[in-house]
DNA sequence: ATTTAGAACATTGTCGACAATATAGCGCCA
DNA sequence: TGGCGCTATATTGTCGACAATGTTCTAAAT
């Protein structure tokens, strides 16, 4: 159940959706160059419609535009990894100490109830939670804050850079139950309306994911 | 001296720093509907570089735009205003956390003799360091922490934004020499390669100012 | 053989016109 | 008189063509 479900009205807006997808999928591969031409066929739209899709795309930091060049896909290098993870600690330790007072009692009830239809999922089948579920749940804290900067920029932008990682690097891995453990201490601190607590444990979760990611990264080399 | 001067290449670029300038400083005032065909007169320029402009400004959260509809300049609000606090104090926090470790010795030696000058500033002369001191010293902590996406969202986003509130609802006030203690104390906490301190101290500093502004609006009203 | 100047090519930037959608005004009907 | 639907108007979305810039290839000169 996805609930923030964005829906295009502008053909601009289906093609943006279509390239992010493919790019974040790795169709396009990452570090390629994203011709206007080219694009303009394969999609079938004109090229100003292309444009203004590179250009929001490069607002997601999912392409870098250079004026009179073109644009290119974002390349993925451990760096960038860590530069990543590092504003998503900052940003959703913040969205969780915020929710910890802003979320109805409703939502905190819908958030541990999600919890629990997981935890039976993680003991069966291991598979679903990691991918939908994870997200689920952050999607929820970030919405929760009610903070529309915090909202817009983790969502429509950093979120997208997080999937890509993740799609082409194969992070899939375990952290399976220790992140559900984790997930439950924060929502109980979210429960307990403990901001200071729950902005603590959200940081140490995102810092233990990273690194999680990177030990896999470098096993890999 | 501002050392990251952003200077236009296209004539979108340009059209989009001359309307951003406008926007920020209220000569486009808040809440006021963008007519595409009319700013293309006035800045004497087609309208494909206008919606270029206006969506660039869209990603900064200057405007909002509705598809088939149109854009309207942001409305300033309190609670805007506390939301947008909330992003600062969380990134610029890591800023500095990033920036005890990142930044090179002359780097730190650089930030530390920028405060010396300014305090011979404050002692004289305050109105200097309200503005653009303030500024240069929390661009350096930003680019020092070499995080590019912290420094892409906070330069190119959110400071534009600070700066709207900040001109249009006239904030220069005092908080002149405590904010500069304060500034002192963040750098001797990166000098001493303290990331924890310094984060701690530039929440706090953000913290603060947050709280001065908002009873300078309260009072205001 | 290497470097450099220039021309030919390819790609991005800019523009004006047309299509699609939303808004406002007017008349009709209950 | 008030509400509803239609038409007219204005605004945004989309497109193809032209201009400007960057790139590559060639050829000539040292």
């Amino acid at each position: 159940m996805t609930f923030f479900k964005e829906q295009p009205v502008t053909i601009a807006d289906k093609t943006f959706f279509l390239l992010r997808k493919d790019i974040v999928e790795g169709r396009v591969p990452s570090g390629s160059k994203l011709s206007e031409a080219e694009l303009s066929t394969k999609y079938a739209v004109s090229r100003a419609v292309i444009r203004e899709a590179i250009n929001r795309l490069a607002s997601c930091h999912l392409v870098e535009r250079k004026p009179n060049v073109g644009a290119r896909v974002v390349s993925l290098t451990p760096e960038g990894l860590v530069e990543l993870y590092q504003v998503r600690e900052s940003l959703e330790g913040m969205a969780a100490r915020l929710a910890a007072t802003n979320m109805t009692d409703d939502e905190v009830n819908d958030l541990a109830q999600l919890l629990e239809s997981q935890f039976d999922q993680v003991q069966s089948d291991e598979s679903y939670y990691q991918e939908a579920g994870d997200v689920d749940f952050h999607y929820r804290i970030i919405v929760g804050s009610k903070n529309q900067h915090l909202i817009r920029m983790l969502i429509d932008g950093i979120y997208h850079l997080v999937r890509m990682y993740r799609v082409q690097l194969g992070m899939a891995g375990p952290r399976v139950n220790s992140a559900f453990d984790e997930h439950k201490n924060i929502v109980r601190a979210i429960t307990q309306r403990d901001p200071e607590l729950a902005e603590i444990l959200m940081r140490r979760h995102i810092l233990y994911s990273k690194n999680s990611i990177e030990t896999k990264l470098n096993s890999g080399t």
